[in-house]
DNA sequence: AGACACCCCTGAGAGC
DNA sequence: TGCTCTCAGGGGTGTC
């Protein structure tokens, strides 16, 4: 589910809430996400430690703890994350709890867990997670720009949306914005990567920014379970453009808007304004 | 290199 | 009401 909007939506919110709290315990309620999760380690280094910023990269959170500890959580398909008051009954799906000392808790929820918590050292990159050594860079950073995506795409037959969604091309970007970007930017999503020009990658670096800008702005997308730290909504999916708009007319020329399946996902998108 | 198929898992919604 | 089927925002592996 959450992509990048999605994922500092709930940085900011966790650095709002978690800004120089300490943690006191760890609870966890399942044997294993996505990859079995070490508690004692969990444990071992968060417990007693206070929390100094959270941020993001790509669609990853990272939460800075003292002494160069950083708890990456990757929210999968269904993964969120709140803070409430550490009373408040646990949810079917709250995996991880930790307990802070302002008598609040810190919860980590997933039915379907797709996602990941693990620890890290903060001064050993070369220890960093597999997944944060492979991530390409920050599409909202100036180093995301139409001559790195132009050179990347050169000699490539991948179709350019199976292209922008491969982190270690370009971090963050998911299935619902890599639709709404190249629709904004009049770009088939098929089309080979090697067949843009540069001003089609212009066009599509533009759009990148403008569409992940508006969405951060917005809260991130709620289709059905995303959802802030304090339980709110994202306000984005009202402009969607094209995704889940399947043979609704396009906002531009009225043409009904495709579904059809790349790698496996589903793509929509404009016939006739995407060329 | 890249296109697929398939895996992890639960829940929502459609159709009967 | 209840069953079955399809689909879902991610990412990894393995095969051809």
């Amino acid at each position: 589910m959450p992509e990048l909007p999605e994922a500092e939506t709930i940085a900011r919110g966790l650095h709002r809430c978690l800004k120089g709290i300490q943690i006191t315990g760890v609870k966890l309620r399942t044997r294993s996400l996505r990859q079995p999760v070490d508690a004692r380690k969990l444990r071992r280094e968060t417990v007693g430690r206070k929390i100094i910023s959270a941020r993001r990269r790509g669609k990853a959170i990272l939460v800075d703890l003292e002494e160069n500890r950083s708890v990456m959580i990757q929210l999968g398909m269904t993964g969120a994350c709140r803070v409430c008051p550490q009373q408040e009954p646990l949810t079917k799906h709250e995996h991880v709890i930790f307990s802070l000392s302002n008598n609040k808790s810190w919860r980590f929820e997933d039915p379907r867990r797709f996602g990941m918590v693990e620890i890290f050292r903060t001064d050993q990159p070369e220890k960093f997670p597999d997944f944060l050594k492979r991530l390409g860079p920050e599409p909202m950073q100036p180093g995301f720009t139409e001559e790195y995506l132009y050179t990347r795409t050169r000699n490539r037959t991948r179709a350019i949306k199976d292209f922008l969604m491969d982190q270690a091309i370009v971090a963050g970007i998911g299935n619902i914005y890599a639709c709404e970007i190249l629709f904004r930017a009049e770009i088939n999503p098929g089309r080979e990567c090697g067949s843009l020009t540069g001003n089609a990658c212009k066009a599509i670096v533009k759009s990148t920014k403008k569409v992940l800008g508006a969405a951060i702005r917005a809260g991130g997308t709620t289709i059905s379970d995303y959802r802030d730290v304090d339980g709110t909504a994202g306000r984005f999916a009202r402009k969607l453009l094209v995704y889940g708009r399947d043979k609704a007319p396009c906002s531009k020329c009225r043409t009904p808007i495709e579904r059809i399946i790349q790698g496996g996902r589903s793509t929509f998108f404009c016939p006739q304004c995407q060329r």
